[in-house]
RNA sequence: GGACCUUUAGCUCAGUUGGUUAGAGCGUUUCCUUGACAUGGAAAAGGUCACUGGUUCGAGUCCAGUAAGGUCCA
């Protein structure tokens, strides 16, 4: 075996095993009846997208759960993949060709997309490459590709499902309409953003009577031209004699409008009167609707405004026309004020514009599932982790709105629904959309193509990723199913995504999972995955999203560089507690990589102290171990060992990731390292107890690097084969981990029981020697390595010390320890095993000592006077639990006797 | 307007059903290159647990309210 290295290196490292680990497809999700599957499907990161912060926190998540489920002894299968991204990807490459100074329609739609999928060929899905340098474990054949041929049809073979069953319609509404994607977007797609703007009182004047006006309040006086009313609430008495006569609409071409009466207007809101403008807002819309009003669209699908908008404001961008829209208002003296103004706008998330409501013909689908969905989460069926989301997707189930699915996009899912030739789209009624001789909805398309047009719209990206969970293992195809094993591992385990995807992803999914997958069975049977965790979202230093456009997130590549793989995904899990948001500090990547390091050098040291002894298994190590040579530290690091296994068990049960790194990181660092390693030192320079410490040292080590594994995979795999744990060609994860009854029940047949005491002794133990060299500091003595030490102790006390008198006297750094009957004028303080002075061959510094004891002395006295209020009230006395009040009884006791010591050794300094 | 989250050491955060003297990492101060590790070791300083009230023998923890900050939905 190679001699480990004084530094741990991560490149290399990292390389060899990750080649060595795809080299034997190592993570190749089989299904095995014999084993309980365990199925993740990553969330698939845009074909466009490159590795963010986000990234690796949720990416590491998955891949500690599926290392560990693999460790468990479980089939596990992380299926991988890419989105095809719909709007980002088609504007990426639209982006390229401006540059050539062309549009996608200089090409037309096939040329187009031939282009998309060269891009997507050349560059798409780096994404995928990065997280194999982080060294996420999926099974790398089943990559998958919303756009792929398999993939496409089970997107198509449930638009037809759904339209057949009558879940999907077309429809001409007030949709989102971005004006640069000039698509329209979902009501997920649309940001509301807070937006300081200006409204403008704008008067109209009466017909009949000249002079007298009704004043609104717009922030959008451009739409002016496309007022067709002004509305006032029935009973608004300011407005009582005005319904039914007619003003001068204030703007565009010339236009008497009716004042017309109803009730959803807001008395309150400025006047009190309201421009109707049923092309451009949603609720001028119905309110339009309910009036049988004209609809009068201004504005053209890139933002500008058309003719409609008169002379002066056609052809201008709606921006531009909002200012010339004011002027010409002020001009003719129907501006009657402008304010401040501060509104919720909606923003298209992509091309973070303003969006324009806007009515055009879409197809919608009606929800399938809705109360089935609920009650999935409801009744638990699915859980949420942290649970409280569950109110966030039930709240938007209860409120939900028909999905507009249609894009008008030419990369993605072309919709299959043919018209036939020669039919105005646009005028087609429900009957004609069920009536086949007009219509066509299928798959294959339809027999006479030529006789037929293709619906030129595509479906939103999203309408196909909430089949993930299932289309990615071949679903609806029977022999690609089976091939790939989805009905053995399908439901999936666990999801793990952020709460911003909760409606677009998580919700749709379950619907889509109960309405397509296994058709009348159980609702546990149909739904797409068991446990959902939600990740917090990674901020920066001042709270702050991080963003491309801020520039403040770390390239994680870089991180990986500095730090290595595994320094960056244990500092990430280390500060990411569940559900919460996070704020990003390197210091803690840093103390990830200083983690890797220390552990390297624990195995270091572990090698050096003397040849490995048969390391194969835990049976072999045990048969190592000698339980009658073991001491009081044998005893502690075994027991700590258990109940960090045991913890880390419970961290998992309950999805605290973080809790279980901090319980590793505690236990490794101070219990092992800090303390056994240390004082292994004296016990290896012992021919009788050196076996038996490396025994314990290997069995530490060995559970420590399978508890760790998942964690940080790459040193531990190396570690784990540069101790002998794992023969040539096996990995560590070919291992099954031991669970605490299990190797506690194991140790029992080789005769090692724990001995509590013990246990209990070495706390005092270690608060001796920290006491002890405390006392040391305080007397400029800390590096001093020649220091006696005397102890006044009763015979009991004495007996502990004297039981580990070699390692007392390393771990503080003493030349010797010695027991006397009273110690006289030296240094002095009070330890759980008695008193322990400091054997200064100089003189002391008395008035010095005296002030040190008497601030001790001041302290316990504060103490003890606490314990006794209480053990006084007799409430407590009678009410607390007799636990709580023997406790309280032998601290009092403790606190008296140490006050007791301390009051001795003032008194004797004089 | 509705819902949810956060407020604990200089900074970032733990603190599980209420029960000894509220913890960790980083930072700070002092000391140490002792044969695993200076990516390290030892010691120390540092907190009226946002505020007000309530429940309780006992509240960082439970309840009500207030304030500040944040997120989502209207």
């Amino acid at each position: 075996m190679a001699e480990i290295t004084k530094s741990y290196e991560p490149r290399d490292v990292e390389k060899k095993w990750y080649a060595a680990w795809l080299e034997a497809r190592a993570f190749a999700g089989k299904p095995d009846p014999a084993r309980e599957p365990y199925t993740i499907v990553i969330p698939p990161p845009n074909v466009t997208g490159v590795l963010t912060m986000g990234h690796v926190l949720n990416n590491t998540l998955q891949d500690i759960l599926v290392r560990r489920a693999r460790l468990e002894g479980k089939a596990a299968m992380w299926l991988p993949g890419t989105d095809h991204a719909g709007i980002a990807t088609q504007t990426v490459v639209e982006r390229e060709l401006r540059k050539q100074k062309k549009t996608r329609h200089d090409f037309g739609r096939e040329k187009f997309l031939e282009k998309v999928w060269e891009w997507r060929h050349e560059k798409g899905g780096i994404i995928l490459e990065q997280l194999r340098r982080l060294g996420a474990s999926c099974d790398w054949d089943r990559t998958q590709f919303t756009m792929d041929p398999h993939y496409s049809e089970a997107v198509l073979t449930v638009f037809v499902d759904l339209f057949r069953k009558g879940h999907i319609y077309r429809g001409k509404r007030m949709v989102n309409w971005c004006p640069v994607s000039q698509t329209a977007l979902s009501d997920e797609e649309v940001i509301m953003k807070p937006v300081n703007g200006t409204i403008y009182r704008v008067r109209y004047e009466r017909t009949d009577a000249p002079g007298l006006f009704v004043e609104v309040k717009t922030t959008r006086p451009e739409t002016i031209p496309g007022d067709v009313a002004i509305a006032v609430h029935p009973d608004d008495p300011r407005y009582a004699g005005w319904i039914g006569k007619t003003v001068r609409r204030a703007l565009g071409p010339a236009a008497e409008i009716p004042i017309i009466a109803d009730a959803s207007v807001d008395k309150e809101f400025g006047t009190g009167a309201l421009k109707i403008t049923p092309a451009h807002d949603k609720v001028d819309f119905e309110i339009g609707g309910r009036h049988r009003l004209p609809i009068i669209d201004v504005l053209n699908a890139n933002g500008t405004l058309n003719d409609l908008a008169g002379p002066d404001l056609a052809g201008l961008d709606r921006f531009a026309g909002r200012k010339k829209a004011a002027e010409l208002l002020k001009e003719r003296g129907a501006l009657v004020a402008e304010e401040a103004y501060a509104n919720n706008v909606g923003y298209s998330e992509r091309a973070d514009v303003p969006i324009e409501p806007r009515l055009t013909w879409q197809w919608w689908l009606r929800y399938p599932k809705v109360e089935e969905a609920k009650a999935a989460v409801r009744d638990g069926h699915i859980k949420f982790h942290p649970e409280r989301w569950s109110k966030v997707y039930l709240h938007w189930l209860e409120n939900i709105q028909d999905w507009c699915i249609s894009r008008q996009l030419w990369w993605g899912h072309r919709i299959p629904v043919w018209y036939r030739k020669g039919l105005d789209k646009e005028k087609l009624t429900e009957a004609d959309l069920a009536d086949a001789a007009k219509v066509h909805v299928s798959l294959a398309g339809p027999a006479d193509p030529e006789n037929w047009v293709q619906e030129d719209d595509v479906l939103d990206t999203w309408a196909s990723s909430w089949l993930w969970p299932f289309a990615t293992m071949g679903w609806p195809d029977e022999t690609k199913m089976k091939a790939q094993g989805l009905d053995y591992f399908y439901p999936t385990t666990t999801l793990v995504t952020g709460p911003d995807i909760i409606f677009f992803w998580v919700a749709r999914m379950i619907m889509a999972g109960l309405e397509f997958m296994r058709p009348g069975e159980s609702l546990e049977r149909r739904i797409p995955f068991k446990h959902v965790y939600f990740t917090g979202i990674i901020r920066d230093q001042q709270g702050r999203k991080m963003s491309k456009s801020l520039g403040n997130s770390p390239d994680p590549l870089d991180l990986i560089e500095k730090y290595g793989a595994d320094g960056l995904r244990f500092g990430i899990i280390s500060i990411a507690p569940q559900g919460q948001d996070i704020r990003f500090q390197e210091d803690r990547i840093e103390s990830g990589k200083n983690f890797c390091n220390k552990l390297w050098n624990a195995c270091r040291f572990r090698q050096m102290s003397g040849d490995a002894g048969d390391n194969s298994s835990l049976a072999a190590i045990l048969a190592r171990v000698e339980p009658a040579k073991f001491d009081a530290d044998d005893h502690a690091i075994l027991d700590r060992l258990l109940a960090t296994t045991r913890e880390v068990d419970r961290c998992f049960f309950a999805f605290e990731f973080s809790a279980a790194v901090q319980a590793l990181y505690g236990f490794f660092w101070n219990d092992f390292c800090d303390w056994y390693v240390e004082v292994s030192k004296s016990k290896l320079q012992d021919p009788g107890t050196k076996a038996n410490c490396l025994a314990i040292q290997d069995l530490v080590l060995r559970q420590t690097l399978l508890l760790l594994h998942p964690f940080i995979p790459y040193i531990t795999e190396e570690l784990w084969h540069q101790l002998g744990y794992g023969a040539a060609g096996t990995f560590i994860e070919d291992v099954r981990l031991d669970n605490a009854s299990h190797i506690a029940t194991s140790s029992h047949s080789r005769g090692l029981v724990l001995d509590l005491a013990a246990v209990a002794a070495v706390e005092k133990l270690k608060s001796f020697v920290s006491i002890a060299r405390a006392l040391k500091a305080e007397h400029n003595l800390a590096s001093r390595r020649d220091v006696k030490f005397l102890v006044t102790t009763g015979d009991a006390e004495w007996c502990v010390l004297a039981g580990n008198l070699s390692k007392l006297v390393r771990m503080a750094g003493a030349a010797e320890i010695v027991r006397r009957d009273q110690v006289d004028g030296a240094p002095a303080a009070v330890t759980p095993l008695g008193t322990v002075y400091l054997d200064l061959a100089s003189t002391v510094d008395v008035g010095a000592e005296k002030v040190r004891l008497a601030k001790e002395l001041e302290q316990i006295s504060k103490h003890i006077a606490g314990t006794e209020s209480r053990l006084a009230n007799q409430a407590f006395v009678s009410k607390a639990p007799p636990a709580v009040l023997e406790g309280a009884r032998k601290q009092l006791a403790e606190q008296q006797a140490k006050r007791a010591e301390l009051e001795r050794l003032l008194k004797s300094l004089g």
